[in-house]
DNA sequence: CTGAAACAGGACCTAACTGGTCTCCAATCA
DNA sequence: TGATTGGAGACCAGTTAGGTCCTGTTTCAG
């Protein structure tokens, strides 16, 4: 189904409503804001401070904000940040294949995981955000009510 | 790592194994072409049989041929027949989002899927038969190599 | 007419991977 | 000095994809 890992998928809507807010913000205000769970918030701006998206201020008081503008920050950089390099297939461009099966196509796939990526680095979170069918105030909305299913439902 | 499932990079290599014979090909010839275990070749082939990609012949002296050329076959109608619709996230387009965490973005990632899409549509498998960096002999080569080991290995 | 060969369509099991949680450590500020 | 917050990694569990097998149906050969 060629899907994107749903941690990809959070950070996106982690880092679009870090943008929206100033100042320095704490995971726990981040997961009650966006509906995930705080320890997956956590884990994911982990990944993001090293990836140098978000800006990390440790000790009392501390938290995170965006390292540079939601317009400059693309979805590519996103994904490669939390799932890794974007490639479609096992054999990374010009890596080699460990299975040797899937590897006929080699050098196939690196027009198409180009292509993809190219994509990808073309589309800016602000984009996300504009183009968001529900809008923020949905997102929240979402996002709240997801968190007290979940809740209910364990 | 936005990764495409192996059964679909399996059966672009079939398919392409396909167009290079003529005549019927059996599921077992094409897994020992292939060096993909053999129930999975045909596993696959039934899919593809089901999508109209392959026609198949039943009974004694039957098998497999491709439906149409290598040159009239898009990558995407091979990911779409093996896995499913081509999107990006568990949001489809215009589809609901159980989760609701995930659906903040509802409507943005439709931009993406429809880019990724397009992309895929206009590679064919002629192009990737040609550009393969390996060709046909080294295919066949790493299959058979890969199928020795797996069988040492188990 | 009978048996073998090959596709059709499932059910089913296993294993890998992802997602999610927890714990301990380091840093910062009141 | 202690409370707060991020940093790093181990670890557990649920899901899902990959792979196998079984049974039936069709067709050809002898």
């Amino acid at each position: 189904m060629l899907k994107l890992s749903r941690l990809a998928d959070y950070a996106v809507v982690i880092l679009v409503n870090l943008g929206e807010q100033d100042g320095v913000v704490t995971s726990p205000a981040l997961a009650a804001e966006t509906g995930v769970p705080e320890p997956t918030v956590a884990k994911i701006l982990k990944v993001l401070s090293s990836n140098k998206l978000v800006l990390s201020q440790r000790g009392a008081k501390g938290g995170y904000r965006l390292a540079r503008s939601l317009a400059d920050i693309s979805v590519a950089s996103v994904i490669t940040a939390v799932d890794g390099k974007i490639a479609l297939t096992a054999c990374v461009d010009g890596g080699e294949c460990d299975a040797g099966v899937s590897c006929g196509m080699c050098g196939s796939w690196d027009t198409i995981n180009k292509a993809i990526r190219d994509t990808l680095e073309g589309i800016s979170l602000e984009v996300m955000r504009q183009n968001s069918a529900c809008g923020a105030g949905m997102m929240k909305k979402n996002a709240l009510m997801s968190a007290t299913t979940r809740r209910e439902g364990a």
